[in-house]
RNA sequence: GGAGGAUUAGCUCAGCUGGGAGAGCAUCUGCCUGACUUGCAGAAGGUCGGCGGUUCGAGCCCGUCAUCCUUCACCA
């Protein structure tokens, strides 16, 4: 294999292949049956109306880095894809395309209609496959399943049948959110309201038989159609007189009750409310309680219908417009105000959506949402990442409403209940009733939501508690999603998996944000702000986008796009790149497996990135185990850019460029051994190119999907190796400082004297003398104790050491004086607040004592550094 | 009206259980130093929204106010 890599990183070069090498390794294939720990995820299953955006992008590499990481820690790990039928928005799909060739769906009848959705739906699951494999998504396709398929179709039913059977389960006329676009009933969840700027229309209900009326608002006229009464306050002295007669509806002249109910709010508008049963929840509910007619005003598309009399075949808007128009010119307007109000909207469709009467099936919520929230108390509860969540799902789970579960479309789970076609009689049951030709089934299916809420049990054989997938992997371990479908999905499925399979569906969720524009607003179709993965992949790599979408955000967080932070991750990628080639190039063949870094003679760079190894090896794991991903993204950046790329390689070449082989040897041995260790550790997040490395200086066979995860190990024992890099670092840094001053770039070969105080570190300096020599470029290198300041030196001491550079006239002497005065003003206001931290009793008795031992030292070194300063002002001045 | 979030460098955002504020981009100054100019070495830039409180010590905890955002409920 050609193992010079290029100066440049190709994330097209590098990306194509992996997946299909992954693939044929069987890299993602999980197995219930292998005696191995196991951790399992499923796919927040997308919907088959289209194509994934970035919010997909980021749930799916989120999953994927947690999936990824385990897997290499050495779990059996399953991530289970699949996706969802998503009935309301796939039919609208389908018929939107039916449309375009003039048919409808009533044209073509149901079967001929699913046909075509299920065309539509091999269609678009192979468009969102082909993008989960450009995104590197570990998944296990032999696992994959759909939410209509027919494992998933039985566990639907066999769910609905229980809950029937439990009395969960309930069919009745009520009044639901009515979707007159798509012609189906909607849950309540799935109506969004928006303010809108409507009018509240004052109109005269002539008291029958006199010349009083009484004024009564509403914001929507048409319904008048649909009054059965008005009703006034019980104990609304205004309007007493008048309970018990009659008033007329201004649109039509029909008699109705004045009556009187608790709920009517006598400081609201007029204190008087038409009763319209049909059309209103409140109103339903105030029928009810004085057993008034339920008459309908319109029909399923959301025209008026015969009860509106001349307005009969309407739209609604149109009907509202004409009848105001008219009852105006009648005189039976009082006043039109304007009134901002919020107006359901389908979800799906964007309709107003009107209240309407209708029988539908619903589920019945009380106790099963109880046993959630006591759930939440248990040691089996659900953990919320970000933990706020946890207070959203507890707060819905205990002001929820009946969920109304059947809709009024042919995509989707037929429901499992037959009509008698004479008696009218109900059977709820797994198979149609023996004698077929006297029962009905249903027509309507159930809300994808539905089927959904089974997913993390369904999709793993449930009923069948005794498979080896139910087993192994249920409950599953995390469940990733975001925050805006708590409601519809992450709550529906808790409730029910503890109702049925008495466990909770996933030990932890987490949740992130939604993908904003860079603008901060929301993407969408309508703003055209949207933003294709797939463009990014092409631009940047999918490792890019990844690590971007992964480390950019705190959990819970909106993520603002931001092409520059793509961008600047490619830089890191091809920094990354570049350290490899400098590792490779350096190797002489060298792999990983051939590293034996036990008993190595290892100089103070190597102990230093080894133990900064161990420490970024420990934080990745302990923050990744708090799904932290951006503090492991920074400490991961940090120790790869400073740590290794800024430092360790620069002075591996030291050793590299010598004749001790070897010393040589250990460095190339650190070297492949870190590099080794940063691809593993960076994998999850960027698996491509981490697989391409990995390939060249692994020296073995096997993927790094595969690999084991590195662990933190001590090669030495050495506990001030790091403080002595530390002292060597900041002489470097130093002197690059005091050259800046003084503009004499590295090339320029200057005097300098060290001056350690520490016989210790003084022995460790000379020892290491040749890093002084290649980072500093001295003409003479003097490492002594007891050097002498005079005016000629311009001196620094970093903690440790003093170092001076004979300047002899090159600096500006009036300019240094001044920068000296204000580092000295810097210096006495440290020293200050060192000083009088110190001699606070209170500091120093109740502080821990580490504390006060590094006040301590800081204040010396504080000291130190102010005295030379001092020294060096005085020097200049002469 | 209820609940939640945000307010930190010019911009976008981090900051884990309270112990001297960080990154990326942008800006400025130097550099073709033997992997990387998509780079290297530096610099500048912050009353951590305001006011109180707790504490030896507050960006972090408590209270309060302000501005912005999300969400639920109500709206005849």
């Amino acid at each position: 294999m050609d193992k010079n890599l290029d100066t440049k990183y190709d994330h097209l070069k590098v990306e194509s292949g992996k997946y299909d090498y992954w693939l044929k390794q069987a890299c993602f294939k999980a197995d219930p049956t292998v005696d191995k720990p196991k951790y399992s995820v499923v796919i927040p299953p997308p919907n088959v109306t289209g194509k994934l955006h970035l919010g997909h992008a980021w749930d799916c590499a989120l999953q994927d880095i947690i999936v990824r990481m385990k897997r290499m820690q050495g779990f059996d790990t399953l991530w289970l894809p699949g996706m969802d039928h998503a009935g309301i928005a796939t039919q609208a799909k389908v018929e939107e395309r039916l449309r375009a060739d003039g048919i409808s769906r009533y044209d073509l009848g149901r079967k001929k209609f699913l046909e075509k959705a299920w065309e539509w739906k091999e269609e678009y699951a192979a468009h969102i496959k082909e993008q989960w494999v450009t995104l590197g998504l570990s998944l296990d396709y032999s696992k994959e399943r759909f939410t209509l398929d027919d494992g998933l179709s039985r566990a639907v039913k066999k769910v609905f049948v229980d809950l029937y059977n439990k009395g969960f389960i309930y069919r009745g006329e009520r009044i639901i959110n009515w979707d007159p676009a798509a012609k189906t009933a909607l849950s309540d969840i799935e109506v969004i309201h928006k303010e809108i700027e409507g009018a509240f229309y004052h109109f005269k209900y002539m008291i029958e038989g006199t010349t009083e009326f009484l004024e009564v608002a509403t914001t929507r006229p048409e319904t008048m159609f649909g009054d059965v009464a008005v009703a006034v306050h019980p104990d609304d002295a205004r309007y007493q007189h008048v309970v018990g007669k009659n008033v007329l509806i201004p649109g039509n002249k029909k008699a109705i009750p004045v009556i009187v109910d608790a709920y009517v709010d006598m400081d609201f508008g007029t204190g008087v409310v038409k009763i319209t049963p049909a059309h209103d929840v409140n109103d339903f509910e105030v029928g009810n309680r004085h057993d008034l007619m339920r008459p309908k005003c319109m029909n399923l598309d959301g025209s008026m219908n015969e009860l509106a009399d001349q307005y009969e075949g309407l739209d609604r808007f149109e009907a509202r417009k004409q009848l105001v128009a008219d009852l105006k010119a009648t005189g039976f307007v009082v006043k039109i105000e304007k009134h901002v109000h919020s107006v359901g909207h389908s979800e799906r469709t964007n309709a107003i959506v009107e209240p309407y009467l209708s029988t539908q099936w619903f589920v019945k919520m009380d106790a099963l949402a109880a046993r959630s929230v006591k759930n939440q108390a248990s040691d089996h509860k659900v953990h919320f990442v970000p933990n706020r969540f946890e207070h959203t799902f507890l707060q819905w789970m205990e002001n929820i409403h009946d969920w109304c579960i059947s809709r009024q479309l042919w995509w989707g789970h037929q429901i499992p209940a037959w009509y008698h076609q004479e008696s009218g009689e109900v059977y709820v049951g797994m198979e149609a009733p023996v004698d077929k030709e006297n029962w009905m089934q249903d027509e309507d299916v159930l809300d994808t939501w539905f089927s959904s809420a089974l997913w993390p049990f369904s999709t793993l054989d449930w009923p069948d508690t005794e498979s080896d997938m139910f087993k192994a992997y249920f409950p599953t371990s995390t469940l990733v999603t975001g925050y805006d479908i708590i409601f519809f999905w992450v709550s529906r499925m808790i409730f029910q998996s503890l109702e049925f399979t008495n466990q909770r569906p996933f030990e932890h969720v987490l949740i992130h944000g939604l993908v904003r524009a860079a603008d901060g607003r929301k993407m969408s179709k309508s703003l055209g702000n949207g933003v294709d993965p797939m463009d990014v992949v092409k631009k940047y790599g999918a490792d890019s986008l990844r690590y971007f979408l992964t480390t950019n955000s705190s959990p819970g967080q909106d993520l603002r796009y931001s092409e520059e932070k793509i961008e600047s991750t490619w830089n890191f990628i091809n920094k990354i790149w570049n350290a490899s080639r400098f590792t490779i190039m350096n190797l002489a063949g060298m792999t990983a497996a051939d590293v034996q870094l036990e008993g190595r003679p290892f100089n103070i760079a190597d102990k230093f990135i080894l133990s900064r190894l161990n420490e970024t090896i420990k934080s990745v794991n302990d923050h990744a185990e708090k799904f932290e991903f951006g503090e492991v993204g920074r400490h991961l950046y940090h120790f790869i850019w400073e740590d290794f790329c800024s430092w360790y390689i620069e002075m591996a070449k030291v050793p590299l460029s010598g004749d001790d082989v070897e010393a040589k040897i250990t460095t190339r041995m650190v070297l492949v051994h870190t590099l080794e260790a940063i691809v593993k550790l960076l994998h999850p997040f960027m698996p491509f190119v981490t697989e391409e490395i990995y390939g060249l200086i692994s020296g073995i066979e096997d993927a790094i999907a595969v690999s084991p995860w590195p662990e933190e190990r001590i090669f030495f024992q050495d506990e001030q190796a790091v403080t002595h890099f530390t002292l060597i670092r900041d002489l470097i840094k130093a002197v690059r400082n005091m050259r800046a001053e003084v503009d004499a770039p590295m090339s320029k070969a200057i005097r300098i004297y060290v001056d350690v105080k520490n016989a210790h570190d003084l022995a460790m300096l000379k020892e290491n003398k040749a890093y002084l020599e290649r980072f500093c470029n001295p003409s003479e290198l003097t490492l002594e104790a007891g050097i002498r300041l005079t005016e000629e030196t311009m001196s620094t001491i970093v903690t440790g050491a003093t170092i001076l550079l004979p300047m002899e006239g090159l600096i500006n002497i009036e300019a240094e004086i001044t920068r000296l005065t204000v580092e000295a003003k810097k210096l006495e206001a440290e020293v200050k607040r060192g000083t009088s931290k110190l001699t606070n009793e209170k500091f120093v008795s109740k502080a821990p004592a580490h504390l006060v031992e590094e006040e301590r030292t800081k204040l010396a070194d504080y000291e130190a550094k102010l005295a030379a300063v001092n020294i060096r002002i005085e020097a200049l001045k002469k």
